[in-house]
DNA sequence: GATATCTAACTGTGATCACAGTAAATACAA
DNA sequence: TTGTATTTACTGTGATCACAGTTAGATATC
């Protein structure tokens, strides 16, 4: 099982929550793939556990979009079509965009430095072909900026759009097998724009930045 | 059990789903109160079956922030700080503004003959004091406005918002027994500006109504 | 009467089983 | 070969039990 990322669930030690945290990590970094089936007895034996804590995390990813599950088949990742997709990355856009608006005007020297680091882990990450980190830092840097803003609500709601767009990020990065153009320098506009506490600059390149999916996949 | 009132899981006709929407509706009209504790085992005895699907139920509510449930403690629904109800209004606000400019861009005649009518549903009820009735209503109207946007991902969004605000407003109708100064006029003024299609000021008046509790709560 | 301690009731958690609906593979028929 | 049954494997779903941590009430102790 793969490391944690993130502490979004503070004391809750039990296994479901750890199942979910990977699962979290997995539709994030790639490993689930698009129309991907998921089947609790399987996961369960993977786990190397009873199918109970599987069968929790998987409901809520289900509940909250990450998953599909119908009737009684298989859960599965979402295979979004185009216009759903577009959806997808137009509401993330929304909620990134206000908040670096937000974020913009509480930001931190520590922020600043916190961001750079992670963009440098970036483009590590890209040097060595390794995806997978890339990708999750990529995350990380979105994920700290919801942070920022200091609104729980928003941070998880912007968090759990990320996850949705996820595995479509994933797919695009390694079909194309190239960074996307909106990319390349665009983190650290983002950062500089945040570091000025230019507000309306930093929610500009935000929507521009999450909103790569949408001229990608609809619209 | 209540019946249901709106069909955000088409086809699954499992337990656990006929749970969590009597659960949900429960929130909406005020039957949870901020702070009390529900229990698995208790649920299971009221609706007279297993605990499993009351168990699932629970636990996609504590996902979607409707109910919190610690370590090993009884599941409770959530009993915010003002700042933390702040927050969540602020949030449901800002979607339900979106939602609204969108609406009043493709607005037809029978959304705005719809909405008339959950408004003098809420009128009738409210003569007859049948505040549960009033609150059912009032979130059909409002969850009316988000799925006219015809964006699934806000729709879903702004609907959990106003879930979790549910019980809040539901506590301020009851402590107060007096309608909202802001609703008065409120609702029939959205209406006349959807009609119009006047989006701008469709938004501004929806962010009035639904950051009532902003200035409750919080600010 | 106030305070600490222990006990008993209650909590979610995980495992395991039986069941019914679904999908795919196989066998059979034309 | 093609189309249609039938079987077989696989799916989530719900029930039930044992377990351990939590809470609150009763009891003892000062």
């Amino acid at each position: 099982m793969a490391t944690e990322h993130t502490q979004f669930m503070p004391s809750t030690l039990n296994l479901s929550s750890k199942v979910y945290a990977d699962l979290r990590l997995k539709l994030i970094i790639g490993d689930l793939k698009p129309g991907q089936t998921l089947s609790i007895r399987t996961l369960a034996e993977a786990y190397d556990h009873g199918s109970m804590p599987v069968r929790e995390a998987l409901r809520q990813l289900s509940s909250e979009g990450a998953l599909v599950g119908e009737a009684k088949k298989a859960y599965r990742v979402p295979d979004l079509s185009a216009n759903e997709a577009a959806k997808l990355f137009y509401v993330r856009a929304a909620l990134e965009g206000a908040s670096a608006e937000i974020a913009a005007k509480t930001v931190e020297p520590k922020d600043i430095k916190h961001l750079r680091q992670l963009s440098t882990k970036m483009d590590g990450a890209w040097e060595v072909n390794n995806a997978g980190s890339f990708l999750e830092n990529n995350f990380l840097f979105h994920s700290y900026i919801y942070a920022m803003a200091k609104n729980s609500v928003l941070e998880k709601m912007a968090e759990n759009l990320y996850i949705r767009t996820g595995p479509w990020l994933a797919k695009g990065i390694q079909d194309n097998l190239s960074r996307p153009n909106a990319w390349e320098a665009s983190h650290d506009g983002i950062i500089d724009a945040l570091a000025l506490r230019d507000s309306t600059e930093a929610r500009r390149l935000i929507e521009v930045d999450s909103g790569w999916g949408k001229q990608l996949y609809g619209d």
